[in-house]
DNA sequence: CGTATGACGTGCA
DNA sequence: GTGCACGCCATAC
């Protein structure tokens, strides 16, 4: 394991907060990053970064949209089912 | 140091 | 209501 920078570790550690049955926006974890504009580098250092233990599938965007997990979006919203999160798309 | 990319967001046509 | 384009931040090259 490399040592991420500071943003970039703190968004993992926030995602990796996330409570079971609970979904957060970029936007949101980005804000509680530290950097309430970075919702775009936030969202990057989860792709680039995506960690086993981040259940960064409960990641979502703020449409509502679930995005992309692993470049599938499929795999999210199988998972978030399973965890009880009712998915509205739009 | 400068450029390019990206799991996004909002605005405008 | 849907589609396209631009803008924003941080990281990587």
């Amino acid at each position: 394991m490399k040592k991420l920078p500071p943003f970039s570790q703190k968004v993992l550690k926030i995602t990796s907060k996330i409570p079971k049955g609970k979904t957060l926006s970029y936007k949101e974890v980005a804000r509680l990053a530290g950097r309430p504009l970075a919702y775009r580098a936030a969202g990057n250092t989860l792709a680039q970064n995506y960690n086993p233990k981040i259940p960064c599938h409960r990641v979502i965007r703020s449409d509502g949209k679930p995005g992309e997990y692993n470049r599938g979006k499929t795999q999210k919203l199988s998972l978030l089912k399973s965890e009880g999160v009712i998915f509205h798309e739009r």
